[in-house]
Parts: structure tokens; sequence; C-alpha cells
DNA sequence: CAGACAAAAGTGTCTGACGATATTGCCCGA
DNA sequence: TCGGGCAATATCGTCAGACACTTTTGTCTG
């Protein structure tokens, strides 16, 4: 049925794969550097063939790369593919949003949302940078989740440039982060209102906003 | 063993891995069957930790599925799955159209374009369904490398439903895909007159053709 | 100081083994 | 006879050790 989540890893393969995540979200692990198996081996306590698939899998996701007989690297995606993958994220975003609105009486997706509203206004005051990414994901998420398309989920969180997110967000300073809010209420009330369109073109719009805020990362975080 | 076939795999699981999906899009394994490792371990000639590895990006593309202690099955997607693919590919698609407009004087791409229209025009006529799958196959690949975003060729080609796609080129008939044809020409003039808006929409509704026929595929070809 | 050669590091793969889990089929008592 | 329980089997998940191969590093010679 139901895929796990954080905490109850079943095999060692699968909690390998969140060690190694969490590792590089926490920036542990930092773009670019080398994940040599002798040593992860030993931080993780499992053999080679865990460690090797979970690498492997890690590749499929982006968050890794690995070149025959040279090992696996974190990732480093390049200015170009962070622009490619927001131009993505902002069409499928687009469509997650105005999806949510089409969509807005069915079941509890109303009650859902509402409730999100209210978090995202609780917590508009005074916030840190850590509140501020948990919210922004949390936002983010929910309204992939209420667009019914459970594909659209799945691939949307494959694009989470997550080597890169932490950096980003320490960049953007107090007045961006409550534009970004403001933003997450002017589509939220749009998804509310039912009005697809609206509720498409305000997320595309936050996204292109995303965007240009990315091209003003320093060069050194990027790859090739 | 021996040097291998195209493009040149280097290591055993990329080997292991072509060897598998040739085999689901043959049909020689079919969706819902159980691929168990002791067997594919002798038809393959590779140990089972590259086989588990190579099973493993399997599943991150989204053609095999594995259940703890139960194996990897050739993966059966939903109906509800394959509406979602088609509805992402739809806009995903219809970007990649769009792009490739706007780019169409950019190095030789207008070059290129027009090769596969001479191609299409050739092969119109008494049309196998092999011969219908590959220049199928070749005209999305094209327009998706036109756009210029990398991303999105990645992304599309991770949405292929390969399990399903030589059950659906069997069951629409000439008519079908002659008609499909005459829309991948319409595709094709919209962006070789640079026109982005009609070249999306026209690919946007060939998409929408595609969904409409795949709702017609009998019950049995699909999972839970 | 350059090029060649040797050592080291690290990955790719194989083999064999063992415990864990799921499935199958049999046995037994009601 | 039939359903529940229990062992046997099939298969997976993981480990450990070994060796070949490739890349990288280091050193030696001319």
């Amino acid at each position: 049925m139901e895929k796990n989540k954080t905490g109850g890893a079943k095999t060692v393969v699968e909690a390998t794969i969140e060690a190694i995540k969490s590792g590089i979200f926490e920036g542990r692990y930092a773009p670019g550097q080398r994940l040599i198996e002798a040593d992860l081996t030993r931080e993780l306590s499992v053999s080679r063939g865990p460690l090797r698939e979970a690498l492997g899998r890690l590749v499929a996701d982006g968050l890794v790369e690995i070149e025959p007989y040279r090992g696996a690297i974190v990732a480093r995606p390049s200015r170009e593919d962070v622009a490619n993958t927001l131009q993505l994220r902002e069409v499928l975003e687009g469509l997650a949003a105005r999806l949510a609105a089409e969509r807005i009486e069915i079941g509890d997706n109303r009650k859902r949302l509402v409730a999100e509203r209210d978090a995202i206004a609780k917590s508009d005051a005074g916030l840190e940078v850590a509140t501020f990414m948990s919210d922004n994901e949390r936002f983010h998420g929910l309204i992939l989740k209420l667009s019914g398309n459970s594909q659209l989920a799945r691939l949307v969180s494959q694009m989470q440039l997550p080597t890169l997110q932490t950096a980003f967000f320490r960049t953007i300073d107090q007045k961006v982060r409550s534009n970004s809010l403001a933003q997450h209420r002017e589509i939220l009330n749009a998804i509310l209102a039912g009005d697809g369109g609206a509720a498409e073109r305000a997320m595309r719009t936050h996204i292109a906003r995303t965007s240009e805020l990315a091209k003003r990362l320093p060069d050194a975080l990027f790859g090739a």
C-alpha cells in the first residue's frame, strides 16, 4: 500500500538511503564531495552490497552522481540544470494548483487547505529561516497532494535540488520571505475560491520569482 | 564476457539494466510477472550483487516494483497511474513543443527537424506497427531534445509506461496511426513556423488523443 | 624537469554463506 | 470433512572475503 515514511525504514538499504539523504540535506555531505564506499560502510555499519544499492537509487533521484571506477559524489547541478528544473516546476506546480482548485470540494480538501491557511497566518510574524523552510515545504507538498495526481507529487519530489536548498534559503532576507508568504496566501485564496486559472497563474508567478532569486546565487555553488 | 551492444554499456550493472529493459519492452517479461533473482542470474550470467543493483535502479525508473521479501515484479500501473502520467506528459511535452518552436533558429535545430519531417513523409505509406513505434519514439524524443531543457528529456523518459506500450500500439489500427502521423506533421509545421503557441496546443491535443485511446485498453493490463 | 614505471587507492564483480520472511502443503483434532 | 496450526521450502536481505580492473598518486631515472 503506502510507502514507508521517516522513522520506520525496514530494510538496511532504505535506512542507508535515508542516512545519506539526511546527510546531504543537513550539509554534512557537501555538493561535489566524494562518497567513498569504505568510509560509508564504516560510518553506517552496512556492507558494500546494500550501500551500493542505496547509492544507485540516489543516482536515480538526482542526489548523487556516479562515474565508473571513479566513485560517487554528491550531485552539483549546474546553473542551467537549476534553471531548467525550476522551469519544469513552474508548469508542474502550476498544474497542481489548478487541479487543486478544481478539486477543492472533494473529500476534506477544503478543510485541509483552511488549516494550512491558519498555520501560515500564525507563523507569519517573526519567522526563523528553519520555520520558513518547513512551512514552505509543507505548503507546496499539500498542494501537490490536493491535486489528486500522485505521479505529480512523485515527480516534483524528484526535483527538489536538495543540495542547494539550504544555501538558497540562507541568502534570502526577511523581506523576501514575507513576500513569499504573501504569494502563498494568494495562491491559497485562489484555490479556496475554486478559481483554477487564477491559482495556476499565481503559482507560476511564485515559482518564476524563485527562479529569479536562484540566479543570484554565487557561482561557487554550481557544478559543470 | 564479450564486448557488448549499442552505445557501449561499460559495467555489468548497465548491461543488466539494458537486458531487463529490453526484455520488458519486447514483452518477454510481462507486466505483473515475478522476476526471480536466481533465474535472472542464470539467464544473464551475472551475480546477485549487480543484479540487485540493476533491479533497484529499475524501480526508480518505474519499470519494476519490489516488495520486501517478496521480490521484484514487472510494474503494472493502474488505470489511474496511466491517466495521471499522460496528464503530466501533456503539459511537459506541450512545453517542449513550445520551447522547440522558440529555439528553432538555434544551432542546426531547423535542419534536424526538417530531416525528421522528411523521414516521416517517407515512411508514411504502408506502415508496420514496429516502424510506427520507432518513428513515434524518435519524433517525441527529438522535440524533447530541441526544447533545450535537458531535465525535461530526463523526466519524460521516466514516464514512458513501457510495460504497456507494446500492448497499446497493438490495439490501434491503421487509421488511428495515420491520424497520429498527421498530428505529428501539424506539430512539426508549427515548430518550423516558430509558432510556440500553436506547437504547444497541437502537442497537447495530440497527447490528449492518446489518453483517450489508453482508456480503451482492457482491464487485464492494469494493476492495483 | 619530463616521462616512465611502480605502488596505492578505490571501484566492479564474484562466490559462498546465513538469517529473515513469505508461501506452500501437510497433519491433526474437532 | 474441514479449518487451524505447523513444519518444509522458496526466495529474499545481508554479510564477509576475495580478486580483477581502473584511476590516481608517488617515485625514480635519464
